[in-house]
DNA sequence: CTAGTATTGATAATGATTATCAATAACACT
DNA sequence: AGTGTTATTGATAATCATTATCAATACTAG
């Protein structure tokens, strides 16, 4: 029943994929930022240096490693996806606050310990009453940040 | 300090608003259903009665209810966008479960009276230490329902 | 090195949501 | 009830993020 962890080649090998330049230069791209790209920044970031990279590989790619569970998924409201690695170097389980007006997004872990033992508990008590088995969640609070209270 | 409780009619007018016919139609609609519904949903129950009623009154008037705060809008990942009332008879504050296989969605109220506390906590500890002004919430969870195991 | 096939990238297509704008309908005021 | 002002409507076209296509390319097992 132990799970061995495993680099996302690994498990991107073991499920059939190939090791592509793109695709390292996108997870290289997103495990170095702290921020929340979307595939049109990520597409601008590889354009300085790889000019031949496509869009449309950035979005494939973003959909591999999401489906390969290293990669989170994110709709904060302002149209486009956006994207932040699972594991990574100074990240840990996290949620945002979004401000409704300039759409900056603020990662923060204040109460996760509360929070975790709240979630702990509803998805055993979610499992049990609604056979609903919950693989993740999403946490966001929206308001307005400090600069654009005036 | 007290804020008066008024209807969306009163709102809607305060606010400059005009109380029209497609408008109460679609609140009706809104009103009348447990579901969360997206604006071609409201578009093809309106259209067996009311053919005249353009998707883009549906789209404006979606958007008038959700800033006078009567109307939730929600992101479930499917491609739409859905809606719910926030004030509606035998509706209470809940949050969400979806099925990632078949975009059921799914309301639950459980552990809302541990989670207002801590959403409570969170709120005020994160609005003094980031001075971020928190209006609302969005809580969800992802997973795979009764059906959709098999 | 080679065969087999997953991946790429240029391009076109899709589809939800928005913008435009002349026609219409609320409504405040007689 | 009638009128003038102006918010709203609805038909239509436009936008724009994301997907589908498909021939060319590049991984990788053997
Ligand atoms: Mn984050
Ligand atoms: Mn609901
Ligand atoms: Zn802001
Ligand atoms: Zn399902």
């Amino acid at each position: 029943m132990q799970e061995k962890y495993c680099s996302w080649e690994e498990k991107l090998k073991s499920s059939g994929g190939r090791l592509t330049t793109p695709r390292k230069i996108i997870f290289y791209i997103l495990s170095s930022t702290p921020k929340h790209l979307s595939a049109e920044d990520i597409y601008f970031i590889i354009h300085k240096k790889n000019p031949k990279v496509g869009l449309t590989t950035i979005y494939r790619t973003l959909d591999v490693l999401v489906k390969i569970g290293f990669l989170n998924k994110f709709d904060f409201g302002d149209g486009h996806s956006r994207y932040e690695l699972i594991e990574a170097p100074n990240k840990q389980h996290h949620h945002h606050l979004i401000c409704r007006k300039c759409s900056k997004i603020l990662d923060y872990t204040d109460f996760i310990e509360e929070e975790i033992k709240l979630v702990k508990a509803t998805e055993k008590a979610l499992s049990r009453k609604y056979k609903f088995e919950i693989k993740d969640h999403v946490f966001q609070f929206y308001g307005v940040c400090d600069k654009c209270k005036k």
